[in-house]
DNA sequence: GCCGTTTTCGGCCCGACTGTTTTCAGTCG
């Protein structure tokens, strides 16, 4: 079981917990053991054999009793007995905006409503209303709840949020002749899904503010609209919110509203504990307030170091920042070169010299070439032949280009018997060689695990290129053992990969964090098709510091020199 | 159900908003 799954079912728990009406302290207890367990850098079955699933945070005596029964069965008594009490189909209900656990249930057991679809009918037909502290508004209010849940688009890639939320920002400053707007909540930490977009603005007049979000040309309904808040629905069908308030407020604003709400959560005892609470407003010490004008202010007065967005997600961070043990994150500015691109040679569309010039644009000393090897099948893959000629081609771009240095590498293919699609009198001609998965992808553990293990043995294999394989949204990682995978990149030296390409941001956040800890080489990669996907690797360096890593991790903030050096000097073959 | 430099029992994060209420319950972030 996978610790997403197992995450899933403890969250599933508490889910029912609440809906039965237990004290709201038990389904916490399983909300905080799942998340937990979500942050886990290891399977949890590891940890489960190792006798050791007491140490995660959030699992007691109890819960251990339970996660035993779960790992060594793959059943859980518990659950069984929670569900035959609430059929599933309630669960469901809490994913309709407006009803939580007691109007889930008050809908159970007075409708015998066991879907969305029941409650919309319901409400359609005017019987909710009717319930016990539900009115006409709130059946309108329910009915709009079904109608978005419905029509509801899942969580949406970084990738796609990012510009999206960049240009609301932009018409919003420009409008209001003002700097202090942002947007904040997940896509200011980062997270590789985006739920909605939420903005914040500081102003002297916060209703002026939201009256101009609602009137941005971007914007195809206005869902709500008051003085320090206002809800939209873009023409793209995202939801943006936008919150404003008064310069003073500004920092604790933006702290509270980048969340994440487990941080907060966190933030906000370390508060209590001196005699302080803490909202969106600043602080309160008795009927007095601290104002914090600025992020940081907030963390000052914890005496905390500012925390970065990326590291928010009470994983550690906050006692990291109380021992002065935060990580000193790798930023773009620190990146070189970019080691996984692809040209029209494969399946890239732009040239050699366009990609390298765009390159150049960027500020990078260096770039690698690494289009994919001939075995792929599809991608127009290059021979022993087009390499040579590639290699022409390369030689004559770095006479011409100043300022850059153009490698020839590859994405060579691991075949499904873990050899790889070219002989090694070729790779060793190579500058640099991404050795990456793409077929085969469904094999068992053990197949696809020893595949991968076996590509990192080669000593002309510098980088596994998108180590998971998984598509976010579309493909769930292959079965390949990751930790395994770590454990002996860290013995090769072979370097893995954060793919930058918002759709993979593979290796992902979790995973990044073990292997910042075993010592491994990262380094992060566009593997842009074009000249203008270039610039997403700043999603793999977002990634990357939500991983707590360090530039000394990544390969490419190497100059050139160095680079070669370790290319040149890569440590040998393991038997 | 978890957890402990006030506690092994009694706490457990905070405030706004909404709608239904006449003092509050439920939801949300």
């Amino acid at each position: 079981m996978t610790n997403r799954e197992v995450a899933e079912l403890l969250r599933l728990i508490a889910d029912l917990l609440e809906i039965k009406g237990e004290v709201v302290y038990k389904s916490l207890a399983y909300r905080r053991a799942a998340a937990s367990v979500e942050a886990l850098p290891q399977d949890i079955s590891e940890i489960w054999q190792a006798g050791s699933l007491r140490q995660i945070p959030g699992v007691g005596a109890a819960l251990e009793k339970k996660l035993d029964e779960l790992l060594a069965t793959g059943q859980l008594g518990y659950l069984r007995e929670l569900q035959e009490q609430v059929p599933v189909g309630v669960v469901g209900l809490l994913g309709i905006p407006g009803v939580g656990p007691k109007t889930a249930r008050l809908l159970w057991e007075q409708l015998g409503a066991v879907s969305v679809d029941d409650v919309a009918r319901a409400a359609r037909e005017g019987k909710l209303r009717a319930l016990p502290g539900l009115g006409e508004r709130s059946e309108q209010a329910i009915l709009a709840g079904v109608h978005s849940v419905l029509h509801r688009s899942t969580r949406i890639s970084l990738g796609t949020a990012w510009p999206i939320a960049n240009g609301l920002v932009l018409a919003m400053r420009q409008a209001l002749n003002e700097s202090s707007v942002e947007a904040v909540g997940s896509l200011r930490r980062g997270r590789e899904t985006i739920g909605d977009i939420d903005m914040l603005v500081a102003c002297g007049n916060p209703a002026e503010a939201t009256a101009v979000f609602v009137a941005l040309s971007d914007v195809a309904q206005v869902v709500s609209h008051g003085p320090t808040r206002a809800t939209v629905m873009l023409k793209n069908g995202l939801q943006a919110d936008l919150r404003a308030l008064k310069v003073e407020h500004y920092g604790s604003a933006l702290q509270y509203f980048t969340g994440s709400k487990e941080h907060n959560v966190a933030l906000r005892k370390l508060a209590q504990q001196r005699g302080l609470s803490l909202s969106k407003y600043g602080f309160r010490e008795g009927d007095r307030d601290i104002l914090c004008p600025q992020e940081q202010d907030v963390y000052a007065v914890l005496g905390l170091p500012w925390i970065p967005p990326e590291l928010r997600e009470d994983r550690g961070e906050i006692t990291a920042a109380q021992q002065g043990l935060l990580p000193d994150l790798v930023e773009s500015s620190d990146l070189r070169g970019d080691l996984h691109v692809h040209t029209d040679w494969s399946d890239g569309v732009s040239s050699v010299q366009d990609v390298a010039l765009a390159a150049r644009q960027l500020g990078y000393e260096y770039l690698a070439i690494t289009d994919h090897s001939s075995g792929l099948g599809v991608g127009n893959g290059l021979d022993a032949e087009r390499l040579r000629m590639q290699r022409a081609e390369i030689d004559r771009i770095n006479e011409l280009l100043d300022g850059i240095t153009i490698l020839q590498g590859v994405e060579v293919e691991i075949r499904a018997d873990g050899s790889l699609d070219h002989p090694d009198e070729i790779l060793q001609q190579l500058d640099l060689v991404v050795a990456s998965l793409h077929l085969g992808m469904r094999q068992d553990t053990e197949t696809i695990t020893r595949r991968l293990l076996k590509a990192m043995e080669s000593p002309h294999v510098d980088i596994i290129g998108h180590p998971s394989g998984r598509l976010i949204g579309q493909r769930d990682a292959s079965n390949v053992d990751l930790e395994r995978v770590l454990d002996m990149a860290a013995q090769t030296g072979t370097a893995l990969e954060v793919n930058a390409s918002p759709n993979r941001l593979d290796l992902d956040d979790v995973r990044i964090r073990r292997a910042v800890e075993l010592g491994v080489q990262l380094c992060i990669n566009s593997d842009a098709h074009s000249t203008s996907m270039l610039g997403a690797i700043g999603f793999g360096v977002v990634t990357a510091r939500r991983g707590w890593a360090e530039s000394s991790s990544i390969l490419n903030t190497l100059p050139l020199h160095k680079l070669r050096e370790w290319l040149s000097g890569r440590s040998p073959l393991v038997s």
